[in-house]
RNA sequence: GGUGGAGUUCCCGAGUGGCCAAAGGGAACAGACUGUAAAUCUGUCGUCGUACGACUUCGGUGGUUCAAAUCCACCCUCCACCA
């Protein structure tokens, strides 16, 4: 009896941390059970190869399967190398040209350099679906088909809502979801997550591994991140992303751009502190013992130390401060010469540097009293430089070491 | 296979022969205010020129015209309906 209820408590304890951040946990009672079991689960999340840079918004079903390996769970991290040649469908994107061999394997090395700042390499498994799903032969196949519906396979909203507008849906789109729930039966997945976006999909995994026989998986969805913009989900195509492979300083001075508001979806999305830290924090900061910009600045620092090291992200605040808070110029400032004093006008070396995109632009940006030449505001585009070095600074980001000759 | 519709500058989207580099909105950028936050105000937003200006652009190619994003022909792409 008493061991029992130990077991209880330690369950408990591990839904509080499973259910932290996540949208939908289905189901719950089922996880529990699986859980009691004492046996390691297998945790299943796949990923596009096509698209091998990660940004901030994967991180946030990376924490979580960070979660399931601390409370000891076996996490694998699966490549859709073959779901991945089809393309996915849901995006309604061009098709993309099929990738090679070699590309799969460069795109998976990179993933697991990027993955494990997050996971442990411990407790991850690798897998490509291609194994099993370039396996299949066409017989194979249509069986998998026939285990699901028409008339359920549009119960997935973006089905329903384009069957209902007469707008068109490929046959090929329903292979996708299949595709992927069947990846849960070949790896007997006893959890699988996804962003929100993938709801329906987790579940055809769940109904297939039935149809298959098997105790079917528990699917944990987990929201989508906002990117810079703070509106739109963060994603390479829009731009607003922040990569886990960017330069030190790049990665905490997108972090401090990020507004206030989004900055505390951060927090419990992206960073390991508590939930309990993360209310006094906003405490603090509502009744004004904080500044938010402090508070910022932690998390900048916390999520520019986890990509690269500590010592990079004191360095990368200090040129923060430093560049932005006292007007001094960055480490990586792209330099330019001009020979022989030629195209030395501001206008001119502006847009021969590439800070600008045009001459026109370099003007208007001149006209608009953008430019600063060592710290001394130019109004002029205009005249020459005389030879020397400058320092260069047009509007708040863009900056140019200069040599006239 | 047949019929009809659509393709405009980063995005959406006006524009049916000259007053169109092309309305409006969004995004973006700059300035003021700040904490490289938010909100707000102002301005910019094809290229080249200090500029009245010149040049290039409205899916592609060719044509009509003094003049085309706008008209015609063919082609390409996308979509809908019917089969």
């Amino acid at each position: 009896m008493l061991k029992e209820s130990t077991m209880t408590v330690d369950i408990d304890a591990q839904m509080q941390l499973i259910k932290r951040g996540i949208v939908d946990l289905i189901d719950e009672a089922d996880l529990r059970k699986k859980i009691a079991r004492g046996k390691p689960l297998t945790v299943k999340v796949g990923f596009d190869p096509t698209a091998p840079d990660l940004h901030l918004g994967h991180t946030v079903v990376l924490h979580k399967m960070r979660h399931f390996q601390e409370l000891g769970h076996n996490v694998v991290f699966l490549i859709g190398d073959f779901t991945g040649r089809i393309g996915d469908p849901s995006g309604r994107s061009d098709t993309r040209p099929p990738l090679t061999e070699e590309q799969v394997k460069a795109n998976a090395e990179t993933y697991k350099r990027q993955v494990f700042k997050i996971l442990d390499p411990e407790k991850t498994t690798v897998e490509f679906n291609s194994h099993w799903l370039g396996a299949m032969n066409a017989a194979d196949f249509i069986r998998l088909t026939s285990r699901y519906t028409v008339a359920r396979m549009l119960e997935r909203d973006d089905f329903e809502k384009r069957y209902q507008g007469n707008q068109p849906i490929a046959i090929h789109e329903f292979m996708y979801p299949l595709c992927q729930g069947y990846d849960s039966v070949a790896l007997k997945a006893d959890v699988e997550m996804g962003g929100t976006d993938q709801r329906f999909n987790l579940l055809v995994g769940r109904h297939l591994q039935s149809q298959y026989g098997q105790e079917p998986q528990c699917i944990i969805t987990v929201p989508l991140l906002e990117g810079l913009d703070g509106i739109k989900k963060m994603s390479k195509s829009l731009g607003n992303y922040i990569g886990i492979d960017e330069p030190a300083s790049q990665i905490f001075g997108k972090v401090m751009s990020v507004s206030d508001t989004l900055m505390w979806r951060y927090y419990e999305l992206i960073s390991t502190r508590s939930l309990e830290e993360i209310a006094a924090l906003r405490a603090d900061v509502e009744n004004g013992t904080r500044h938010p910009k402090a508070v910022k600045e932690a998390l900048a620092f916390e999520l520019t130390a986890r990509y690269h090291s500590e010592e990079a992200a004191h360095v990368a605040q200090q040129e923060f401060n430093a560049v932005f808070a006292k007007g001094g110029v960055p480490e990586d400032a792209p330099t330019h010469l001009c020979k022989n004093g030629e195209a030395s006008t501001p206008v001119a070396f502006l847009a021969d540097s590439g800070l600008t995109a045009s001459r026109g632009e370099a003007r208007r940006l001149v006209a608009q009293k953008a430019l600063t030449i060592d710290d001394t505001p130019c109004e002029d585009g205009a005249t020459p430089l005389a030879p020397g070095e400058y320092v260069v600074k047009l509007g708040k980001k863009r900056f140019l070491r200069l040599t006239v000759q």
